[in-house]
DNA sequence: CTCTATTCTCGTACGTCGTACGAGAATAGA
DNA sequence: TCTATTCTCGTACGACGTACGAGAATAGAG
């Protein structure tokens, strides 16, 4: 089997299967159409991009500015191709913000072999994730909606899974702590990105601690008044990600 | 002081404070702007319509087809105002996501007092925020990104405060476990969303199955084999959510 | 009452988005 | 050389958020 890693041709056309109703939980992308793909057409013109490179500059578009910035006609700019010319190489946009999830997770590449403690295992692979994250504030957000796995997102299952093997965990069990362990992640750095933009501007900082005040103020929240006035020491956003890591991480247990 | 919640002009020129800069963590809505307006203006032409009737509206239509179909001509249409009226209940759509956000939270008001067994309490915050989110599916999309506490959300956090009486921690930890918390179930439930909404659709469960079967049968992922091949007795989403968060809350302790 | 300042309503219009369509360019095998 | 195939991308469409400003409604002043 091929997991088609490489440049591969995906025509829009041909990726009406799935109907997609627009219901809350509509659902995305074709796997098989997405990720399995032979690279065999050759025939016909030759393609002048690839998809990794769309991938790639897409990538560093919302690193640096942010997901909203990342449309087709920019991306196509930054690539330097027409902006229809992208729809070659991925059939939509959503499926472009899947391709990208995924390269950037090739990132998260793991060469040390598992400890056998398993524990400690885990917790060096969610601060890999919570560091992946904060390169990439735009992924808290990309992972709400359900991706499926792309080959570079495997592998680090695949890790993931190998660190999880001594638990002796049945096969759901270890995909379940997969999936909500990067939830946790995710919802972490998602608040703690959020909390951080809100700092770096300091009259809204401000705007916001005047209106808490104000609300604490007026006695009908007292609890908040008294959390309010005795903050204790500030928290980094580092050590409370390590502590409440440890709590979820330490209580499980292999039953 | 008067939190606003009852019906109060917004005039959009007004909220031009923040500039906005569209930067990653770009920082959204000024709170005093937002909640803290008075309800004095009695002159002019009275409204026709409400704050809180366009954010009902917006949430009806968020609960029953999702938020990528809550447009300000949707949410206009359904209140029977022309779009632009919108704009004087709320100064962008940004702003109405908050409110719905807010409104919603209504919904949690909790009368019983704190027990006293906080760790209980806090697994029945948890239980209450997970049905919550179920109902509302909208909702995990919605809070990745930072939302200043509208009055509903501050009576559900005066409420959970109270229920970390007992812990003794100071008020700086206490606001980290409740947005940790939130955050958690965030991550759980929009994961269990996302999953349920792939069962719903058999062609694609179909689909994503043989396309990792396929992607297990090639040898590269012996792991993800040996997982898919002895996956256990199915794990139901209640009991997974309940197993991570008694980890969670019962490794919390009060140093 | 009339006048005026204020507030709300909403039709029109602009710029941007994702992307359907299809004409043309490039290539591989017959 | 011809033909089938594949890629490129200009044009165009409908939907989006929302700026603008003309008109309608209302409250207080005279």
């Amino acid at each position: 089997m091929n997991l088609a890693r490489t440049t591969s041709t995906t025509k829009g056309k041909e990726c009406e299967a799935v109907p997609s109703d627009g219901k809350p939980g509509a659902v995305g992308v074709d796997p098989e159409q997405l990720w399995l793909r032979p690279t065999e057409p050759r025939r016909g013109r030759r393609p002048s991009f690839s998809r990794e490179a769309i991938t790639a500059a897409a990538v560093t578009l919302a690193d640096a500015e942010g997901l909203e910035v990342v449309t087709m006609r920019r991306v196509a700019a930054e690539v330097g191709a027409g902006v229809m010319s992208l729809y070659s190489y991925a059939p939509d946009k959503e499926t472009l913000l899947e391709l990208m999830v995924d390269h950037v997770s090739g990132e998260l590449t793991v060469t040390d072999p598992p400890s056998g403690d398993w524990r400690a295992d885990l917790k060096t692979v969610a601060h890999l994730q919570r560091a992946h994250m904060l390169r990439h504030p735009w992924l808290p957000a990309a992972l709400t909606t359900r991706r499926v796995p792309g080959p570079n997102t495997l592998a680090f299952l695949e890790h993931v899974l190998a660190v999880l093997r001594p638990t002796g965990l049945d096969g759901a069990a270890k995909l379940e702590v997969f999936a909500q362990l990067t939830a946790f992640v995710a919802g972490h750095v998602g608040h703690e990105i959020a909390q951080a933009a809100v700092s770096r501007s300091p009259d809204r900082a401000a705007a916001e601690g005047r209106y808490l005040a104000a609300v604490a103020a007026d006695g009908s929240h007292p609890e908040l008044a008294e959390a309010l006035s005795a903050p204790g020491r500030p928290l980094t956003p580092e050590a409370t990600f390590t502590r409440f890591l440890n709590r979820l991480i330490d209580g499980l247990d292999t039953d």
